[in-house]
DNA sequence: TGTATATTTGTAAGTACTTACGTAAATTAC
DNA sequence: GTAATTTACGTAAGTACTTACAAATATACA
C-alpha cells in the first residue's frame, strides 16, 4: 500500500483492477444472501435480456458494452442452467435470438429485488465518500477520450525535454558533431554532395567567415540538433544545415533550433529567410510551415541535387 | 453506456474494470514512446527491486499488494528478458533474492524518467476531473473494507423486508400456518410433544380462552411467524410458540414479533414476561437476550422435555 | 445473376491477475 | 534429535474479459 502512495496515480491501472476484483468478488457474495445460484458475471447479459426479451447477440453486447464474443460465452452458461433459450433469426438466420426460459422468467423478480437492494446499497456507499466514485469514473473516462494517457505523456515528456535543451553558438570543437549530425540524415535520404562536405568541414570558413551563423542544440551534455544561417544578400539569409539526431526527433527540438533562427536572424536585421528542402521530408516541411515558411513562386538555382522545393518567410519588422 | 445508466452504480464493478483495461493498454503506448520494450505489468515487480535490490519473492509481493504467484510468473518473464537476475538465499535457501542485472540498471533510469512524466500527466488528468478518481479510489476501498458491499445489501434487504412485514392478532383461519410453523422448528431440534399439540391444534381453547395472546407476521400475504402470549398469573405472561419460517430467518422478523408481544403485554398491565428455551437454540437466546431478557435464577418447572433455560423480562410501567 | 463485401456469430487463444496445490527448506515442539 | 508445523516459492488452473480468426449468411453492385 505504501508503494501506490510512492508511485501515486502512475499505478492507477493496478489500483483500479483491485477494486473492480474487491467488488465483484463481493458480488458473489450478495448472490448467495438471495439463494440464487447466479454468477456475477452473467448478470448483464441476463439483465438485457429480461428487459428486452428476443434481442440477438449483437444487440446484447452493444447495450452491456461488451464484446459479441463475451456475450456468446456466456450465453453458453445461460443455456447450460436453463436460464436462457437461443433461436435462430426468423429473417436472418445468423442471428442468435435469445429469450428467457420459464426458470429464467422464475428468477427475474429476485434478481430485480437484489438489483434495486445492490443499488440503494451501493449508493449510500457512495454517499460516504467524499470523492464519488462513480462520478470520477464518469469524468475520467471522458477525460481520457479526449486525449489519451499516451499522448497526454508525451506532451509533458517533449516539455521536460525542451526545457532542458540549450541552443549555443558555433565553437570550433563542435565541428565534428555539425558534421557528424548532418551527415547522418543526408545518408539516410540522399547522397554526400561535394557541396556538403566543403561546408561540414570548414564551416568555419564555408560559413561563419562569409557572416553566417551556427547555431546548436545541446541536450544533457550532447549536441543533438544543427542549423545554419547563411548570407544571401544583404536582407537575406538562408536557413539551412538544419539537422536533429534521430534519437531525439519528434520532441520539439527542430522547433526550438528554428525559434533561434529566426530570432538570430531578426537580431541581424534580416528582411527575409530563404531555405531549400525536399518534398520527401515531410516532418521537416511540416516544421518549416509551421515556422511560417511558405512556397516560393520564382526560385534561383540550388547548389543540391536534392532540393526540389524553395521555401521563404518575410520577416516583417 | 445506457445499459449502465440504468443499472445505476451495481454494475460498479464491471466499469471498474473497464477503465482498468483502457488505463493499462494506454500504458503499452507510454512504454512504447519511450523505446522500452518494457511491458507494463513488470513494472511493479522492476520499480520495487530497482528501489531496493536484495528484495525476496515475498517482500516484492507484499509491497507492490500482489501475490507471490504473480511476482514469480513476471520474474521468469523479466529473468528472460535479462533485466533482472535471481539468486538463492545465502541465509535461507528457500528464498529467491532478486537484483538488476547490467541492461536493468541500464534502463532504470529511463524507468524513473518516464514513471515521473506519467506521474504528472495522470495527475494533470485527474486535476481536470472535478471528482478525482484517485482519492474516490481510496474512500471506496476504506469503505468496503469498513463494511463489506454484501452486509450493505443485506442491511437494506432487511429493513426492506421488515417493512413490509405486518403483526396480526390470531384469527381462527390462521390455525394452520400457527401450527406449521412451530411443528417446523421443534422437529428440526426436538421431538414434538403432547403439550405441543393440544396448543397448537386448540389455540383457541388452551391459549385465547385462558387470556393470552396470539401475534402473528405476516409477509407477501403468507404467515411467517408467530408467538403467544400466556397468562401465568395475574401480572406475568410467558412469551412461548415463537416460531419463524426458515425461509425468512435472519431478516430480524423474530425482533418485530418480540417488540410487538412486549408492547402487548405492556399494554394488558403484565409487569412481567417469562419465557423458557434451550441453550441449544443460539440465535433464539440471541434475540431473547437483545429483546432485554435475562436468565431466572429460580425457575418453576416446566411441562416441556427440551427447555433447559428460562428467561425474564421485567416490564417496568 | 453472380461475385465481392459486409454482417453475425462462435471458437480459440491471450491477458493480468487470482486461488489452489505441491515441494523443499526452515523453525518449533516434544 | 526427530516429528510436526510453518514459510517460501513455483506451477497449474481458473477468472472475466479481450482480440484474432473462421465460417455462415446477407447485402451491394456490376
Amino acid at each position: 500500500m505504501d508503494f501506490f502512495e510512492q508511485l501515486g496515480p502512475a499505478a492507477l491501472g493496478s489500483r483500479l483492477r483491485r477494486l473492480s476484483e474487491q467488488v465483484t468478488g463481493q458480488a458473489a457474495d450478495v448472490y448467495r444472501l438471495y439463494g440464487l445460484a447466479f454468477e456475477p458475471r452473467w448478470f448483464p447479459v441476463f439483465y438485457a435480456v429480461a428487459a428486452e426479451p428476443g434481442l440477438h447477440v449483437g444487440e446484447i453486447a452493444e447495450r452491456i458494452g461488451q464484446t459479441h464474443a463475451a456475450v456468446s460465452q456466456v450465453l453458453k452458461e445461460l443455456v447450460k442452467q436453463a436460464l436462457v433459450q437461443v433461436q435462430r433469426g426468423e429473417a436472418d438466420q445468423r442471428r442468435s435470438i435469445v429469450t428467457l426460459t420459464e426458470k429464467g422468467a422464475a428468477i427475474w423478480p429476485v434478481l430485480q429485488q437484489q438489483t434495486q437492494d445492490v443499488r440503494q446499497a451501493t449508493e449510500q456507499l457512495l454517499t460516504e465518500t467524499r470523492h464519488n466514485l462513480w462520478l470520477a469514473l464518469e469524468e475520467t473516462e471522458y477525460a481520457l477520450s479526449r486525449q489519451s494517457l499516451a499522448k497526454r505523456v508525451k506532451a509533458i515528456r517533449n516539455q521536460r525535454i525542451r526545457a532542458a535543451v540549450d541552443i549555443l553558438d558555433f565553437q570550433p570543437e563542435y565541428q565534428p558533431d555539425f558534421k557528424q549530425l548532418n551527415v547522418e540524415w543526408i545518408e539516410t535520404y540522399f547522397r554526400v554532395e561535394e557541396a556538403d562536405l566543403k561546408a561540414l568541414d570548414h564551416p568555419q570558413e564555408y560559413i561563419l567567415a562569409r557572416g553566417g551563423h551556427i547555431l546548436l542544440a545541446r541536450y544533457q551534455g550532447r549536441i543533438v540538433g544543427t542549423c545554419a544561417l547563411i548570407p544571401m544578400d544583404a536582407t537575406t539569409y538562408e536557413l539551412a544545415k538544419m539537422a536533429v539526431s534521430p534519437l531525439v526527433q519528434g520532441l520539439g527540438i527542430g522547433r526550438l533550433l528554428g525559434d533561434a533562427a529566426i530570432a538570430k536572424a531578426r537580431a541581424l536585421g534580416a528582411s527575409r529567410l530563404y531555405l531549400e528542402s525536399n518534398t520527401r521530408l515531410t516532418p521537416a516541411l511540416n516544421l518549416y510551415h509551421q515556422l511560417g515558411f511558405r512556397k516560393t513562386v520564382a526560385a534561383p538555382p540550388s547548389p543540391y541535387e536534392r532540393c526540389n522545393i524553395q521555401m521563404e518567410l518575410p520577416l516583417l519588422a
